[in-house]
DNA sequence: CATTTAAGATTACATTTGTAATCGTTCTTT
DNA sequence: AAAGAACGATTACAAATGTAATCTTAAATG
C-alpha cells in the first residue's frame, strides 16, 4: 500500500516512461544509451522490478510489452519533496530556498520566477 | 573523498550528533528513543558504520566513547539539495517551490520569508 | 575478590539494490 | 524446416541496509 519505494536506477528507468509512455524495453534501452552505461539486462530487470513493485505495468504487444507508468510523476515529485523538506528543512521550504541560494547562484530570471510564483500566491490567497 | 553515501537510519543518528555535540552512545540512544523504536544495539551498529565511513568520529572519554560529526550539517544539506533538486527539478528551486505551493499551502509567514530573502538577493546582486 | 553489568567489537542474517547472465520460447531468417 | 536472434522470466551474486544478538573486556557491585 505505502509507497512502493523507488531506488535510484529504478527511478531513471521509470523517468524514461514519464517522457515516452508508453515505450517497449529497447525503447527504454535506446533512450537510457545516451546518457547511462547499462546493459540491456540491467534496464530489463529494472522494468521488471518496477512492474512488481507496481509503479509500471505494460501491455503485450505482440511479443513485446508496452510499459507505462501507473504513477504520475507529479505525483511522485510531491511526495518525495515533501520527505525532503520535512526531513532536512523541518518541512519549512523557505531555508531550503536560502541554502540553496548562497550554494548555487541563483540567476536573475530565477528570482524573477520565484516573484512571479509569489505574486500569483498573494493574487491567489487573500 | 566523495560523498560517504548516509543511509536513512544513519542519517537519524547524524543528526542527534549534530544536535547534540559531542554525545556517548547512550546518549544518543536517549535521544532516539522519544521517536524511534530502535535497539539501543542497532543505534550501536549505526555508529559504527558511520565512524567506518568517515562521517562521524569519538574520542575515548574513559569506558566510553564521545562522539562528534565530521561533516557540517549546512554542508551535507547543500549537497543533498543540489542532488535533490537536480534530480527531480533539473537544477531548478522555482518548480520545486511552486509545486510545493500547491500541495502544501504555503502560510503567509512563508511567503513573507521568500519575499524577504528575494528582498535580500536583490540587495546584493545588483 | 567474585560476579554481574555495561561498552564497544564482531558476527548474523534477511532484504534491497546494482548489475548482469542464463533459460525457455517465440519470431526471423536462411 | 533448421538455426539463430530477440523477448521476457528466472537465477545470480556481491554490496548496502535494517535490525539485532553474541563476544570480549573492563568497570561496578555485592
Amino acid at each position: 500500500m505505502s509507497k512502493p519505494d523507488i531506488s535510484n536506477a529504478e527511478f531513471d528507468v521509470l523517468d524514461v516512461l514519464w517522457e515516452r509512455n508508453p515505450a517497449s524495453a529497447s525503447d527504454v534501452v535506446q533512450t537510457l544509451s545516451s546518457h547511462k552505461e547499462w546493459h540491456e539486462k540491467t534496464i530489463k530487470t529494472l522494468l521488471g522490478r518496477l512492474v512488481k513493485k507496481g509503479v509500471i505495468s505494460f501491455e503485450k504487444q505482440q511479443r513485446q510489452y508496452l510499459y507505462y507508468p501507473l504513477i504520475e510523476r507529479e505525483d511522485y515529485t510531491a511526495q518525495e519533496t515533501e520527505s525532503f523538506v520535512g526531513k532536512l528543512f523541518k518541512g519549512k521550504i523557505t531555508p531550503l530556498v536560502a541554502g540553496f541560494a548562497t550554494q548555487k547562484t541563483l540567476s536573475k530570471d530565477d528570482v524573477n520566477e520565484l516573484k512571479a510564483l509569489i505574486a500569483q500566491w498573494e493574487e491567489d490567497n487573500d
